[in-house]
RNA sequence: GGAGAGAUGGCCGAGUCGGCUGAAGGCGCUCGCCUGCUAAGCGAGUGUAGGUCGUAGAGAUCUACCGAGGGUUCGAAUCCCUCUCUCUCCGCCA
């Protein structure tokens, strides 16, 4: 969240961020409430004070075994007093924290105003699109008819949008999360972590799904317990509540998860194919860096994500987020969009974002300065290093052959036992 | 699931029958002194959040915080209740 004194001095730029991000929320109150939150606070100290004197001046009498009946009685009055103040601040205070929590992060200036994902600037493109000799196919095409994936068994045995990976497709799933999680580890730097995938609601508020998403998670009944959105969940708030020191930073994080999503609101939309589904696994990148360097490492952070595209050899292009299509706590953020040739379109399949100090704040992950004592909010990145069922939709649309096979990229056949061509789905891996 | 023990500052660890304990003592850290260097030693300092005054990122002052929330009381780290977490034993289980 913004900080409270930030939003003070800065409404208008704060209404206009609004604006330019399409959020209809009412600030109208926000003022009138800060201020009596101050003049409650006002009252209510003065009178803490007074009784803290009192009370000295009670013990001190009682020592001397005088009577102390009359102050008491007046101080009885007095925390009485004390009593409905503080009840109306803790009210007041409630409504001010609803507001401060439902209003997202002012993007960086370099963020272009926009409307929805048709203004998002495209920054750069990398590789070309193959060419095919013959009409390439939707990956569910290509996944069904080599029998990897089943669509059908996994909506009887659960419901739409769920997936059953068969034989060398799930080997593929497994095989591209350990190539993700090693490039990242070893050249990248990152630490892997495995998290749980359960996380309770005070994560998900230090991250920003709660309070305002809660229709996109899964919640387990007869707890305070939620199915993990995506790692950035566990991963970010591994630190909330800790003053880590300067030369701990930055932290790099890789944590391969699965993601789990209801997809409230988006019926009808991608409804075939692995696109969208209420599950899936992704690998996922976390830094916790000082301010002053976190821009610098969105950039390296982005870059990452590209290498395993890069690696894999498909085409891709990165588009900056504009201020109608930033998330919700996002100051900045850089979409991979990989090429589809069976769909003749770019999808997203990374998101590395920016958060500056607004999970932080929420989240409580500070940093001592070396040598004082004084405590700074850290900033927060996240990238997906990538989405791994989208992943494996690329390889099949852009690795696809006229006969219905699949080439393996040879960055990935380490991890499938050097098979290089995915023929059917019983392919066993013999050499 | 049953029985018991515990949760105090960056860390360890005191806190008596409720009343100068924001919190002893130690470690660590910062600054200074001292010593050829290092270590040791000596001295001073060292939590967070919020309010007010003030400076405009010098400071002064007040309030709150001893796992979280509530209660009793003129007054709670200290008493009572609820919850969370940790540890030990039993049961169950991967």
């Amino acid at each position: 969240m913004l900080d409270l004194k930030f939003v003070r001095d800065h409404i208008e730029p704060v209404r206009r961020m609004l604006h330019d991000r399409q959020v209809d929320l009412d600030l109208e109150s926000f003022l009138g409430l800060d201020e009596e939150r101050r003049q409650i606070l006002r009252e209510v100290e003065e009178l803490k004070r007074r009784r803290n004197l009192a009370s000295d001046g009670i013990a001190q009498m009682k020592q001397a075994r005088h009577d102390a009946t009359s102050q008491i009685e007046e101080m009885r009055e007095v925390s009485q007093r004390i009593k409905n103040l503080d009840q109306q601040l803790a009210a007041v205070q409630e409504k001010l924290d609803e507001i401060l929590l439902l209003i997202p992060n002012m993007p960086h200036p370099s963020v272009a105003v926009g409307k929805d994902e048709h203004d998002n600037p495209v920054v750069k493109v990398w590789g070309q699109p193959p060419e095919f000799d013959f009409q390439p196919k939707p990956h569910w095409d290509v996944a069904e008819s080599l029998g990897i994936i089943d669509f059908e068994r996994a909506a009887r045995m659960t419901g739409a949008r769920f997936a059953l990976y068969w034989g060398v497709g799930a080997a593929l799933e497994r095989a591209l999360i350990s190539f993700m999680l090693d490039l990242h580890t070893r050249l990248h730097g990152y630490l892997e972590v495995l998290p749980p995938f359960i996380v309770n609601a005070a994560s998900l508020t230090g991250t920003g799904q709660l309070p305002k998403f809660k229709q996109d998670l899964f919640k387990l009944e007869n707890s305070d317990y939620y199915l993990i959105p995506t790692a950035e969940v566990p991963v970010t708030n591994i630190h909330r509540n800790e003053v880590l020191e300067e030369d701990d930073l930055p932290r790099y994080y890789a944590a391969y998860t699965p993601c789990f999503r209801s997809e409230a609101g988006s019926y009808g939309k991608d409804t075939r194919g692995l696109i969208r589904q209420h599950q899936f696994n992704k690998v996922e990148m976390v830094k916790l860096v000082h301010p002053e360097t976190s821009y610098d490492e969105l950039e390296s952070l982005l870059a990452n994500a590209e290498a395993v595209l890069q690696e894999l050899g498909l085409h891709y292009r990165v588009v900056s987020l504009c201020t109608g299509d930033l998330g919700f706590s996002a100051a900045k953020t850089y979409d991979i969009e990989v090429w589809l040739p069976g769909q003749q379109t770019y999808r997203e399949i990374s998101s590395c974002s920016n958060f500056e100090d607004f999970q932080a704040r929420r989240a409580n992950i500070r940093y001592r300065r070396k040598g004082q004592t004084k405590t700074d909010f850290v900033h927060t990145l996240n990238g997906s290093g990538l989405a791994v069922g989208r992943t494996l939709v690329a390889i099949l649309e852009n690795c696809q052959q006229r006969d219905g096979s699949v080439i393996i990229p040879t960055a990935l056949r380490p991890y499938v036992r050097n098979i290089d061509k995915i023929t059917d789905r019983d392919q066993v891996f013999s050499n």
